[in-house]
DNA sequence: CGACTATACTCAGTCTGGAGGTC
DNA sequence: CGACCTCCAGACTGAGTATAGTC
């Protein structure tokens, strides 16, 4: 295959994208498709025998799909594919050579490379690719340095642009009261310091009772700073000695009382407390109708749920008559659900003091757990807890959500511990299912979990050392890519124009990634989600929109979706467009040749240790770093920190980090609208009333000033002034009615109704004057000795009140669909925020919650205000 | 295959803004 | 009237959890 190589066509120095992209411009719909404009189709022609080919292809009932998974398994077994003989199995560029050589250079890059679907023999492709870096020949070299000059031009971008998409962030609510803005901070300041003296009284108390006293201390002078320790984080042994106390279980099940029973048929049925157990999983989740009302949900539930009947001995009546359960729908669960929702009720509603007290007693049983001696050092465990049996509740679409999630055994339990170390005992009459002793691994203990029979691990908390050191390898790892990545971006623009069809995926794939923070995208497997990442996009994923814009939708991590429209390099489009020539149609993958370990392969060649979700960590922190410098050490606490959140959520948008919008929202955006609009209605009855006063303010200020807004039409009024009174009726009755029971506790007596009424006199009055001002189209002055300099008081305050109300919604809006605590406890280098902390004087409590400042410690006492990501 | 990070959701607890009361 | 205090429903936060990714 080597002579192949000689076989590259040379890359033109020209061959920059073209900018004007193909005449599919005129033909937006048939790109969408995945089809070529008409102008793009004459040029294919010079390639005309694989066109031919591809209609063979197109006629084969096994389609791309089929081809692609063999070529999955070529990809790892061999050279020797029989197929490689064929023609169009070589090298794209030998066939262009010949073909395409004399056309107009800036056209050739429109050459297929997708042709007809079918995957390049894996043989030339390896050979080729894997040469290319090395003996890359002169000429390509000379060109490649001659878009050195070039290639700066993207390098910034990707949440610039993203930001600038994102709404215009709403105005600082600067607009506030200067006066109360400085009292709160004070305030607010007051309260964190306070805050802070309590943690650390409770940190001392706490190391009274536990018994190593070193570990944790802020203030000790033997405290260890792991990340002033160059031997630390190398190397793959990670502890010498490991004690610890092992894991948690649930609490074994309680059988219901004797009148709690499921329903079959109408029919109260006993379970074997087995069965029962799995029917209280289902039942006690009645009021999760978006997880029991879910078909699939219900059939895996079910399907667990004979098993489990059957397996225990069957269900029987009253009178010990066996009463097969066949038919879900006949299944009755609501009286054990009535009892779990009274029973979390309950819970709810104890004393206050109970509760605590009920806490304490649990933290002084599970206290052993909480901690471990990592090699001497006292370390918090993070999830020391077996995870509880109950239904699987898999995100999305997942084809097992509703299986049943086995209780763990302590026999399927291994546990890691130091050699030296006492093996924490298992429960009595148990045994674990092995010890180990693996110093590579950082977890306590791991079982494999029966659903989709992934692996759990017990493992240190997000504040230990060993998961700090990882955090802070890992932003380091980001910020080494900044060395690097000036060579990757040229590199793949150079790519996207390669002649092997790996490596223009390969190129597209990482610009992808790059630009828009895609993930990965590793395979999935049948009984999985459907979702996808960056390898894994499927053909109806992608959108084209000529000229250069790409339409996202899909479904990614957690099934969250992922829709975002963008402009991307005239070549980007081209590619994509060829990569979803036809035949491949919905359901083929964009990017066949590709696989994520292909990838990161790929991306190790430049630097050690990178694989693409660096880029993310990159780009999100690069953002942030960016966004953070370009701002002024101006305004008030509050001022800064709502900027620092800005810049936050901008970083959360480009990760496409989304919360579901709480059940409420468009109800409380509605109120907070109705109640601006009030405002604005009380705004305009406050100039009608100057206007009462002074009937010549009209000719004075115009008559536009006394206008209502449009929005405030007669209807509108006589609803909002229904409303009013309607509010205020409720209020006169509750206070009534609060003062009465006052009374009786008082031991007075009740007020009579007629009290009661000779109060609502002043809603009769207000319903009177509002029906006055509706025919008179005047407001009389109100207050005590009003005067148009009190009324113009009342409007400025008004106005002010408006302003701040609609900062607040907008931000609400802005806000209801983006989770900020997903960058900032994964993407966003701590050290970022420390930098902004202190350069802006901003106490660092404002950004981080005490869990985070443990987490970041490391960041927090490590960086000076001029550190830079 | 195994181990590790990353993610959204849940629920309980905390905070807050505004109404009403008091001075 | 207005500054301040209290109370409480509802919003928001954070810890914990379990699921879903990556490599």
């Amino acid at each position: 295959m080597s002579s192949s190589e000689d076989d590259v066509p040379l890359v033109r120095a020209n061959g920059r994208a073209n900018p004007t992209p193909p005449s599919a411009k005129s033909n937006g719909q048939s790109s969408t498709n995945g089809e070529l404009d008409p102008g793009v189709s004459v040029r294919f022609g010079a390639v005309q025998n694989e066109d031919v080919k591809m209609e063979d292809a197109d006629e084969d009932a096994h389609g791309v799909s089929k081809r692609k998974s063999r070529a999955s398994i070529d990809q790892k077994k061999s050279y020797a594919e029989p197929d490689s003989s064929d023609e169009d199995d070589q090298p794209l560029s030998k066939r262009r050579r010949t073909s395409v050589k004399h056309e107009d250079p800036e056209t050739d890059d429109d050459v297929p490379l997708a042709l007809n679907g079918r995957k390049l023999p894996k043989a030339s492709e390896t050979a080729i690719g894997e040469s290319s870096d090395s003996d890359m020949p002169i000429e390509r070299k000379l060109s490649a340095q001659k878009k050195k000059i070039e290639a700066k031009a993207k390098a910034e971008a990707p949440a610039a642009r993203k930001a600038a998409a994102a709404k215009k962030d709403t105005k600082p609510a600067a607009a506030k009261k200067q006066a109360n803005g400085v009292k709160k901070e004070q305030a607010d300041d007051k309260s964190s310091v306070k805050k802070m003296k309590a943690d650390t009284g409770a940190l001392k108390k706490g190391r009274g009772k536990v018994k190593a006293e070193s570990a944790e201390a802020e203030d000790e002078e033997d405290e260890y700073r792991w990340w002033d320790d160059p031997a630390k984080g190398d190397g793959t042994k990670k502890w010498t000695t490991l004690e610890h106390n092992g894991v948690v279980f649930p609490p074994p099940y309680e059988p219901l009382p004797k009148n709690v029973k499921l329903k079959y048929d109408g029919v109260p049925v006993t379970l074997h407390p087995d069965a029962e157990e799995v029917a209280g999983f289902f039942g006690s989740m009645l009021n999760s109708t978006h997880n029991v009302e879910n078909p699939v949900f219900q059939k895996n539930f079910f399907r667990d749920f004979k098993d489990i009947i059957k397996k225990t001995g069957g269900a029987k009546d009253s009178q010990g008559n066996k009463v097969e359960i066949k038919e879900f729908t006949k299944c009755d669960f609501k009286t054990i659900f009535e009892f779990y929702d009274a029973q979390r009720e309950e819970k709810r509603n104890l004393p206050a003091a109970e509760k605590k007290a009920l806490k304490a007693k649990r933290d002084e049983d599970e206290a052993i757990y909480q901690y471990c001696m990592w090699d001497g050092r006292k370390q918090k465990v993070g999830n020391f807890r077996v995870e509880p049996p109950s239904l699987f509740r898999g995100r999305g679409e997942h084809p097992k959500t509703g299986h049943v999630k086995t209780r763990v055994q302590p026999e399927q339990i291994t546990i890691n511990v130091g050699k030296e170390a006492t093996v924490p005992p298992p429960p009595p009459g148990h045994n674990w299912k092995e010890v180990k002793h693996d110093q590579e691994g950082t977890w306590l203990a791991m079982w494999q979990e029966n659903i989709n029979g992934n692996y759990k691990y017990v493992m240190l908390a997000a504040n230990s050392d060993v998961k700090g050191q990882s955090d802070f390898k890992k932003f380091e790892k980001a910020r080494e890519l900044k060395e690097y990545i000036d060579k990757i971006r040229k590199d793949y623009q150079k790519n996207l124009k390669n002649d092997l069809m790996v490596e223009r995926q390969k190129a597209t794939a990482v610009y992808l990634i790059d630009q828009f923070a895609l993930r990965a995208g590793n395979e999935k497997g049948e009984d999985e989600a459907e979702t996808v990442g960056c390898c894994s996009l499927k053909y109806e994923n992608i959108s084209l929109k000529p000229p250069c814009t790409v339409v996202f939708d899909f479904l990614g991590k957690d099934s969250i979706r992922f829709y975002d429209e963008v402009q991307v390099d005239p070549q980007v489009f081209k590619n994509l467009k060829i990569f979803k020539k036809a035949p491949k149609k919905n359901g083929d993958e964009v990017f066949d040749r590709l696989t994520t370990s292909a990838l990161n392969k790929h991306l190790q060649n430049y630097m050690p240790g990178l694989t693409a979700k660096v880029f993310r960590t990159y780009n999100a922190s690069f953002t942030m770093s960016n966004l953070l410098q370009g701002m002024k050490a101006t305004g008030t606490i509050i001022e800064k920190v709502k900027a620092y959140n800005d810049a936050n959520r901008k970083v959360a948008i480009l990760c496409n980090h989304k919360r579901t919008v709480t059940a409420g929202h468009a109800n409380a955006m509605e109120k907070m609208s109705e109640r601006i609009k009030g405002l604005r209605y009380q705004k305009w009855r406050l100039k009608m009333q100057m206007l009462n006063l002074e009937p010549n303010l009209k000719k004075k200020k115009g008559a536009a000033f006394f206008e209502r807004d449009e929005d405030l039409d007669k209807e509108w009024i006589k609803e909002h002034q229904a409303f009013l009174v309607e509010e205020q009726t409720q209020k006169i009755k509750k206070k009534f009615e609060k003062d009465n029971e006052k009374r009786v506790a008082d031991g007075e007596k009740e007020m009579k109704v007629s009290e009661l009424n000779e109060r609502l006199e002043v809603v009769g009055e207000m319903k009177k004057k509002f029906e006055k001002e509706n025919k008179s189209g005047k407001v009389e002055a109100e207050g005590r000795g009003p005067t148009v300099e009190k009324l113009e008081a009342q409007i400025t305050k008004l106005d002010q009140r408006v302003d701040t109300m609609s900062v607040q919604a907008q931000d609400k809006e802005d806000n209801k669909e983006v989770a900020l605590g997903t960058s900032k406890i994964n993407y966003i280098d701590p050290r970022l925020t420390v930098v902004f902390s202190k350069k802006f004087n901003v106490p660092i409590e404002r950004f981080f919650s005490k869990a985070l400042r443990e987490k970041f410690e490391w960041a927090i006492k490590s960086v000076d205000e001029d550190w830079e990501f």
